[in-house]
This record gives structure tokens, C-alpha cells and sequence, in this order.
RNA sequence: GGAGGAUUCGCCUAGUGGCCUAUGGCGCUCGCUUGGAAAGCGAGUUGGGGGCAACCCCUCGCGGGUUCAAAUCCCGCAUCCUCCGCCA
């Protein structure tokens, strides 16, 4: 949600945003439209209803009289309760009209997107800027062998199962098994660590969710068709752990000292990929299901572009323990979730497609979803929506994914990251005996 | 799944239709007092919306309803507690 006074004092400027989005610019002028019926409506409420109170008071003395056999004040009664009946009717059909004013106004906000940052590229898909580019993928040609695909590499060191996930579960499922599932467990060992030690507290999240916090996060607008949904009980499966740990705060008012709140949580992610039918078909690069250690802040307004290097800082550093060669984006305009006005994905070098592949994500959302779920923070001075940032630390799949392709070895054996070998206990992942 | 009970300001609590414009205590903040502190005394202390302002309106778990008038009566829902059943 935006700020209404934005709208009403600066309309232009989310006319900009919304034409930098690709998204519609005469949303604006109608919701004015529609808030100016609504405050014209709602004083007209007010003042109403303080009439009806007055008017209420003065009963009720009357009747005592009225009751303890005072005849003279009859009259007197009749005529006010006549005019406190009218007044009640009129009170009614302007709270209607009000009402309907109001989710008018309520109903084009929520399809506002946040106002992007000055600073963000604009343009589609295509149009990220490369801000860095960090190691160097791995030469395999001049170490004499063709790089494997994970697929291959999973099955040749029984790691992955991804013909037995779709036996069980359908397409884009998979099973870890022997190191495939040690691996992850030691990712998410050392995820939780890392950002234990920058300061995250660690959160092990409920994945599924309410509608409320499902929609205070953003994700029943555009992103709704890759959202599970238990209709049953009307709970959400979340696709993140940014979900729970957005709404953990919910209608709360933090201690501003206690600002920035930092939490790490690791969840199951559950997507419906609908509309990504024919991409990455193969493998565990799309899936329905995985696992992931998200990095969430809640801190001041004033202190969010700095939290946000912060988190990007922490990814890349994550990357480089994990020896993976990648690269930085500066996420365009019209790629950017509702939610955020500036993000950044990292991309990890992925040998067998011979391109880089986003890893890692990490989105500025100001005070976009604090506003939806109610979280603000009070100082001696004010009392203000906070801002709200995430960050993935460790996606497992993809990170598996990286891990296996850019560290094989031409016997298909994987050389562990030094950083990674104390959590997995293994130096290399070695391919099972009786795979020829 | 079944049966009861609860939900009022940071915490505890009063409140069975109009005098609730919500008690009282604790805590907290400020002031007086003091060399300084404690005690004592006094004031303040839920959030939100509209209005240039004076001020007005909303907010007693949430949503409906009854009524001229609802913390209070009625209906639905949520959460928590107790007991029974089931269960990792």
C-alpha cells in the first residue's frame, strides 16, 4: 500500500512510477476521485453522528421523568424520539454511501505497486545493469572434459531423483537423497550461521499461511496464479519465508530503539510456476517445491537503502564462501515485484547452460508492506510504518545446482567448498560404486 | 472432534442499555520537592481518520445485527485457557 498523502500531494510522481512499471498511470486520478468522495461523505458522517449523540443524551434524562409518572415531559419525548428515528435513517444511508466511497478508494489502492526508486534502471526484463561481476567460471575445456549437467551429476553421485519425484509428486518435483540431502542440510547449517552471526535471529517460520498475511505481503495481487491455496481451510502455502517473517510483526508498534530487526528464517517454498510451462523443463532449476534461508529486516524508513547493501553484502559474501562465480544485477523497473522499488539478484555461473542464473534476490519494499500489515514503530517523537527488506541467502536447489556443476571433476566427483566441509563432513562428494 | 470459560489502555482490573466523554492500581514520562535520591504531591500515558483551525469522528478481540442510544443485548468468527477424545 502507498501513502495516501503521496497521491494527494504528489500525484505526478506516482504517475511516473507507474509509467517507469509499464503499469497504468490513470489509476491515480481515479483513486483521487474516489478519496474526495470519500472524505466529503465521511465528514458529513461525522458531524451526523455527533448530532445523533447530542440528540441521544437528552433522552434519556426525559424518560427517567417519563417513567417516575411526570406526564408534562410526553410530548417532549415523542418529538425528539421522532427526530432521533430520522436522524438514525439519514445516519445510516450516508455510512453506505461512505462505506462504498471507501472500498472504492481501498480497492484502486491495493492495486498500486510501490513507487520505484529514483535510482533503478528503467525498462523490461532485458534491462538490468550489471553493477559487478565476480570470479571467473571455471575453464573446463582446458582442463580437458566436458562439464556435466546437474541432472547427470545427481544421478551419477545418487544425489538427486528427480524421475522417482515425478513418479510421487508429478513434473518439477525431486527427491534428495545420500549427499544430495547431507548437502542441503549443511547449506542450511551454514546459512543459518552466517546470518546468525551478522546479527539475523535464526526463524524456523509456519509455512502456511492466512489470506491476510499472504495479501499484506503482496503476493494475491499479479503473483496470485503461483500461489497454493488450501481452499479447504483457506490457508496459503507460502512460496517464501518473507511471507511469515513479514507478518511475524503484524499489527504491531515496535520500540524504535529496537530498530533494525533482523531474522533469518528457513522454510519450505512452495510455487505453482503458472506461465513458465517449457522453461527449464529439466532438472531442479523450476520446481514446485524447495528449500530456503531468507534474510528479513524490519528498520527505519531512513536506514532501508542501507540495510539493503547490507543483505546484498551478505549474499555475495555467502557466494564467494560457496567458490561460486556470479554476478550482480540491478533489477529494471518493470521487473521488480509490487512490493519493491529497487532489487538486486545475484547470479551464479551455471556451466551446462553456459550462462548465469539467479541464485539469490534481494528486494527493498520501504514501507509498502508495513503499511498492508500494520507494522509501525515509536519513537518519544512519532510513531511510523517501518520499512521491510529481503534477502535469500541460500535457495538449496539452485545452490545445489551451482555447487555440483561448478565444482565436478572429470570423474564426476565434486570438490566441496572449503567453507562448506566442516557442515557437510565430506571434502569430496564422490559418485556411488556401481554407477559405470 | 466434543464440553465449558475467557478476551477492556504496556500489565492487572472496575464496568448487566443513557450519569462510560471507560474506573482504579502497577509501570513509565515530566514537573514540584531535594545537595542528590527515595518517599510524597501534581500532571501526562491506546491507536487511527478528517479539518487551515476551533474541534469532530472512530477504536472495549474481529465482523454483523437489535436500538433514538451498545463495552453492556443477539448472531457469526478468531485467539487463548481447562477438561474429554485422538495423535507425531
Amino acid at each position: 500500500m502507498l501513502d495516501p498523502k503521496l497521491l494527494r500531494e504528489t500525484p505526478d510522481l506516482v504517475k511516473a512510477s507507474q509509467k517507469a512499471r509499464g503499469a497504468d498511470e490513470s489509476m491515480v486520478d481515479a483513486w483521487i476521485a474516489a478519496d474526495s468522495r470519500w472524505r466529503e461523505l465521511n465528514a458529513a458522517y461525522d458531524t451526523k453522528r455527533a448530532e445523533q449523540k447530542n440528540l441521544s443524551k437528552e433522552i434519556g434524562p426525559l424518560q427517567g421523568k417519563a417513567k417516575s409518572g411526570d406526564e408534562s415531559v410526553t410530548a417532549q419525548l415523542e418529538e425528539l424520539m421522532k427526530n432521533a428515528s430520522r436522524m438514525a435513517d439519514d445516519l445510516t444511508k450516508t455510512a453506505e454511501a461512505r462505506d462504498k466511497a471507501e472500498a472504492e478508494a481501498a480497492q484502486i489502492m491495493s492495486g498500486f505497486a510501490n513507487i520505484v526508486d529514483v535510482v533503478t534502471p528503467v525498462g523490461g526484463e532485458e534491462d538490468f545493469k550489471i553493477i559487478e561481476t565476480v570470479g571467473k567460471p571455471k575453464d573446463f575445456k582446458s582442463l580437458g572434459f566436458q562439464p556435466k549437467d546437474h541432472i547427470e551429476l545427481g544421478q551419477i553421485l545418487g544425489a538427486i531423483d528427480i524421475e522417482r519425484g515425478a513418479k510421487v509428486s508429478g513434473s518439477r518435483f525431486y527427491y534428495l537423497t545420500g549427499p544430495g540431502a547431507l548437502l542441503e542440510l549443511a547449506l542450511v547449517r551454514m546459512a543459518m550461521e552466517f546470518a546468525t552471526k551478522a546479527g539475523f535471529t535464526p526463524v524456523l517460520p509456519p509455512s502456511l499461511v492466512r489470506p491476510q498475511a499472504m495479501e499484506g505481503t503482496g503476493f494475491l495481487g499479479q503473483a496470485a496464479v503461483d500461489v497454493y491455496h488450501l481452499p479447504a481451510d483457506d490457508l496459503y502455502l507460502v512460496g517464501t519465508s518473507e511471507v511469515p517473517l513479514a507478518a511475524f510483526h503484524m499489527d504491531e508498534i515496535l520500540e524504535a530503539k529496537q530498530l533494525p530487526l533482523r531474522y533469518a528464517g528457513f522454510s519450505p517454498c512452495f510455487r505453482r510456476e503458472a506461465g513458465s510451462h517449457g522453461k527449464d523443463t529439466k532438472g531442479i532449476m523450476r520446481v514446485h517445491w524447495f528449500d530456503k534461508v531468507e534474510m528479513f529486516s524490519f528498520c527505519n524508513l531512513n536506514d532501508a537503502a542501507a540495510e539493503h547493501q547490507r543483505i546484498l553484502e551478505l549474499e555475495k559474501e555467502f557466494l564467494k564462501a560457496l567458490e561460486l562465480p556470479f554476478r550482480v544485477l540491478d533489477i529494471a523497473t518493470g521487473d521488480l515485484g509490487s512490493s519493491a522499488i529497487r532489487k538486486f539478484d545475484c547470479e551464479a555461473w551455471i556451466p551446462s547452460q553456459n550462462t548465469y542464473r539467479e541464485v539469490t534476490s534481494t528486494s527493498n519494499c520501504t514501507t509498502y508492506q508495513s503499511r498492508r500489515l500494520r507494522i509501525r514503530s515509536k519513537s518519544s517523537e512519532s510513531t511510523e510504518f517501518v520499512a521491510t527488506l529481503n534477502g535469500t541467502l541460500m535457495a538449496s536447489t539452485r545452490t545445489i545446482v551451482a555447487i555440483l556443476e561448478n565444482h565436478q571433476q572429470a570423474d564426476g566427483s565434486v570438490v566441496v567448498p572449503k567453507a562448506l566441509v566442516p557442515y557437510l563432513g565430506l571434502e569430496v562428494i564422490k559418485p556411488l560404486a556401481n554407477n559405470a
